[in-house]
RNA sequence: GGUACCAUAGCUCAGUAGGUAGAGCAAUGGACUGAAAAUCCAUGUGUCCCUGGUUCGAUCCCAGGUGGUACCA
């Protein structure tokens, strides 16, 4: 029997939620999450965490299963989602994957490489190194240890720079060395389903849920956690840009505003990534029947 | 109705001593392998309100419209 894995991509505040429970329902199955920040628990209005009301209409997994205090990456999605696949495929043939965060859709899709995870000893350390003496000398580091991604890096994005060096430390091989560029085979088939509007659609949609987050008490929620803010997990549309306001950086309507524009680059950034993908086929998220038909003429085409 | 001022990018506005224009914000395109809602790169998108006039040439000067704002009736 054929298994199969129905990923549901789009912009955030498309209505993926809404798109994933109908799909789910229909299939009698249930819901994995890919997002990078839904998944922890104490973030809930910022984040737009599906409702009571809409984890009941479906199972979902992977939704507010974390603390902002814990480390998780991509790596950890990868694993933990792959795992959970296992368990419900036995159940169910049919899953759904849905999710905005790019990377670990693309984790699970097609797997990334096996790196140590690095300690935060070395990580601290480096990121001193970058704060006292700048990137210049990350790169003499890197040029030196693995000149070959040196060469391929965009020597500006610190991260990039700093990542590269904390693993080749980690590993004592050069980072480009474990860079495999290989998909993983999965043993399910993945049917990949976009969902799109028009652009002014879909930022009309994006200002009215912050207001609505507003109203429904962002601030408050932000204020809660305003003491982490220098968590990664805090790092987070919605929050960060509460943070500076608390600062006495700008307003709150200034905050407000910047939490709209941010949203809508992200969504942008968003379209950009998964419109990469040639397998994914588009819908307007109202069309739920013909995305219906779409995935069954799909898994006709895979047994047959 | 009269007088004054204004009309330039999506918005707020600058500017051109007459040679078709530029800032901020917004926006657009892209990169992406363990922080990814992160991080990084690139880009000015325009009937200069309309119609005439003067001029080799008008967004700019002149006249008349139209629209807006303020004040006076």
């Amino acid at each position: 029997m054929h298994k199969y894995l129905i990923v549901i991509v789009g912009p955030t505040g498309i209505g993926k939620t809404k798109t994933s429970i109908e799909i789910a329902r229909h299939y009698n199955t249930e819901i994995i999450s890919a997002d990078s920040r839904q998944i922890f628990k104490e973030l809930k209005i910022g984040t737009a965490t599906p409702t009571e009301e809409e984890l009941s209409a479906a199972k979902h997994h992977n939704i507010a299963s974390q603390s902002i205090h814990d480390y998780y990456s991509a790596w950890e999605f990868e694993q933990e989602a792959l795992k959970l696949t296992q368990q419900l495929f036995k159940k169910h043939n049919q899953l759904v994957l849905t999710g905005g965060s790019m990377m670990y859709i693309d984790a699970i899709c097609k797997g990334i490489d096996e790196l140590p995870t690095v300690d935060q000893e070395l990580r601290d350390k480096l990121k001193r190194q970058y704060d006292t003496e700048g990137i210049e000398s990350l790169k003499r580091i890197l040029k030196q240890l693995d000149p070959d991604y040196y060469d391929q890096v965009d020597l500006k994005n610190s991260k990039r720079v700093i990542h590269a060096v904390e693993i080749c430390l980690m590993t004592g091989k050069s980072y480009s060395s474990l860079r495999t560029n290989t998909i993983k085979k999965r043993p399910f088939n993945i049917i990949k389903v976009g969902l799109e509007l028009e652009r002014e659609e879909i930022y009309n949609r994006i200002n009215l849920r912050v207001d609505n987050m507003i109203e429904m008490g962002l601030i408050n929620e932000a204020r809660q956690f305003y003491h982490n803010k220098e968590l990664n997990s805090l790092n987070t549309v919605g929050y960060k840009e509460l943070f500076a306001h608390f600062d006495g950086e700008y307003d709150q309507e200034k905050a407000i505003e910047l939490i709209k524009r941010n949203t809508r680059r992200y969504a942008k950034k968003q379209l950009t990534w998964f419109k990469k993908d040639v397998d994914t086929k588009w819908f307007n998220p109202s069309e739920i029947e013909n995305i219906i038909s779409h995935i069954d003429s799909l898994m006709v085409n895979c047994n047959s």
